[in-house]
RNA sequence: GGCCCCGUCGUCCAGCGGCCUAGGACGCCGGCCUUUCAAGCCGGUAACGCGGGUUCGAAUCCCGUCGGGGCUACCA
């Protein structure tokens, strides 16, 4: 049987790193068995679920390359893919499943509710719904005046026992587990019905899924068999945790993959960062392509043990993909938008071109594609900063003046200016001078990029062109007390 | 509180009864290289939560304990 998996996000937010990463667990099982990967909307909460959130996530998961065999855009054999136009079967499903006894009629309001829970914690008896309605018989049901919701009455006494595919063996008795709402008093469903309505009606044979789900698989099951319909296996995959051990959420820091892309994380760095949590490609690989995760991929091997989402090595992947990954070209291409960014306006493809020839020196010197725009500042904007910290440390040395008019006169005496006769000028000026090559460089280059932190030297000064760059050093020169 | 899940370096993973004086990666520390910063290279730091058992032998199996997390809605 082929395999048919899907990923089911929740438009009520952006696209969560968790969510991204069950997703792709879930691609990379159903690429690797030749499966149907499909991307359903949970949409079935109106009030908090936007078009714009649904947009958002369906790019970042296309961003990441996961991309969809069936579901919302791309369409497919089962037509919708949105819960939100397919009410109309979760109404028919609870209907049926009142008729055959399995769900019943529940009129309590929730405020006897409410009043209700506050008695039964007090008392210290299990706080869920304690059942009343379910012992009304249908036709007194239909009798009682007022709106109601559909309950499922869970098989009582019972246990559901089922193996997970990352866990083994787990049970629930249903003891704990109290009759829950499937149809909400105005005839929407809720979650656990819309959800597992859809996994029986598009054939979902995995279910992979965040682990917080677990404690709702056995409503979810009994659903199925109310349904008499084929169970899939569920595999409920580790939590992501902040650094506090806590489920990773916003007050961790950035949590959606948007926020990601725009700080300039490649996606291929972070789909290499996330498959490492809770699964490794073997004993020493930490670096593999796409393919090549999906050659090994098992969730079979998914690690039961939450993970921490560590940015800080993230941020060395990025770097690594970056420096190792990108050709010069690539890179510059993908650079671009975020220079211009920094800039803030289009970049004319003449200064684009210029910054060209350092570009492979800014390559290896960044983590992310937004570091770029600050680096090759000094050649990107007329007019620069000195970094306030640069300037005091260099700047205000003994001798400066002197370095920086010997460096004028000597670069503008540069025929050829490109970088060896420039790095020979310079180099001649220290020997000259009987001066360190620190303290020769470091002047000349906070002059002309503004930091002590800089693109090599020569370079940097070949790329800025001989007029910007003996202008920059007479500025500096003025600007010395 | 109840139910469920989890427990190897600070973090992510390897380990699935002997190959482990526990391996790799990030981080951190030191060194080399060097025009700054990176990168690179070399070296170092650091863990099987605890207690019982099973076994000739346990990080690996079992039990308990402690600790952490998740769930406990007419959210998903």
């Amino acid at each position: 049987m082929t395999p048919r998996l899907r990923v089911a996000p929740s438009p009520t937010g952006l696209l969560h790193v968790g969510t991204a990463r069950a997703a792709l667990f879930n691609w990379l099982y159903a690429r690797r068995h030749g499966g149907v990967f499909i991307v359903r909307v949970d949409d079935t909460d109106r009030r908090r679920s936007t078009s714009e959130f649904e947009e958002k996530i369906l790019e970042g998961l296309r961003w990441l390359g996961l991309d969809w065999d069936e579901g919302v855009e791309v369409g497919g054999p089962h037509g919708e893919y949105r819960q939100s136009g397919r009410f109309e079967r979760y109404r028919e499903v609870g209907a049926q499943l009142v008729a055959k006894g399995a769900a019943y009629r529940c009129y309590c309001s929730p405020e006897e509710l409410a009043q209700r829970r506050k008695e039964a914690q007090r008392a210290g008896r299990p706080p869920g719904y304690d059942g009343r309605c379910r012992s009304l018989d249908v036709p007194e049901a239909e009798s009682v005046e007022g709106s109601y919701v559909v309950r499922f009455a869970m098989p009582r006494p019972g246990v559901t026992v089922f193996t997970d595919m990352v866990r083994g063996e787990v049970r629930f008795d249903h003891q704990v587990i109290d009759d829950f709402v499937i149809l909400r008093s105005d005839g929407s469903p809720t979650y656990h019905l819309a959800s597992t309505v859809d996994d029986v009606d598009y054939g979902i044979t995995h279910v992979a899924r965040g682990e917080d789900i677990l404690p709702s698989t056995p409503r979810h099951i009994q659903l199925t068999r109310a349904m008499s319909a084929p169970e899939p296996v569920y595999a409920h995959l580790p939590l992501l945790h902040g650094q506090d051990g806590r489920k990773l959420s916003k007050r961790h820091g950035a949590t959606d993959v948007g926020e990601y892309r725009q700080v300039g994380f490649l996606p291929e760095a972070l789909f290499n960062y996330l498959s490492l949590l809770g699964w490794s490609i073997g004993p020493e690989a930490t670096i593999f392509s796409p393919h090549q995760a999906v050659e090994a991929f098992d969730l079979a091997d998914v690690s039961s043990s939450p993970a921490v989402f560590d940015p800080v090595k993230l941020e060395w992947m990025n770097g690594e993909y970056i420096r190792n990954h990108l050709s010069i070209s690539e890179f510059a291409e993908r650079a671009r938008p975020y220079a211009e960014e920094f800039v803030g306006a289009p970049l004319a493809d003449e200064v684009w071109q210029q910054a060209a020839a350092v570009l492979p020196l800014v390559q290896e010197r960044v983590k992310l594609l937004s570091e770029v725009g600050p680096q090759l500042a000094f050649l990107l904007l007329e007019e620069i900063e000195y970094h306030p910290k640069s300037w005091r440390k260099v700047m205000r040395a003994q001798g400066v003046d002197g370095v920086l008019s010997q460096a004028i006169s000597d670069l503008s005496k540069v025929a050829d200016w490109r970088t060896e006769p420039i790095e020979q000028a310079l180099r001649g000026l220290i020997a000259e001078m009987g001066i360190s090559a620190r303290k020769g460089f470091q002047p000349v280059r906070v002059a002309v990029t503004g930091s002590s932190i800089s693109p090599p030297l020569f370079e940097s000064l070949a790329a800025m062109g001989r007029e910007a760059t003996l202008k920059r050093l007479r500025d500096a020169r003025s600007k010395l007390t």
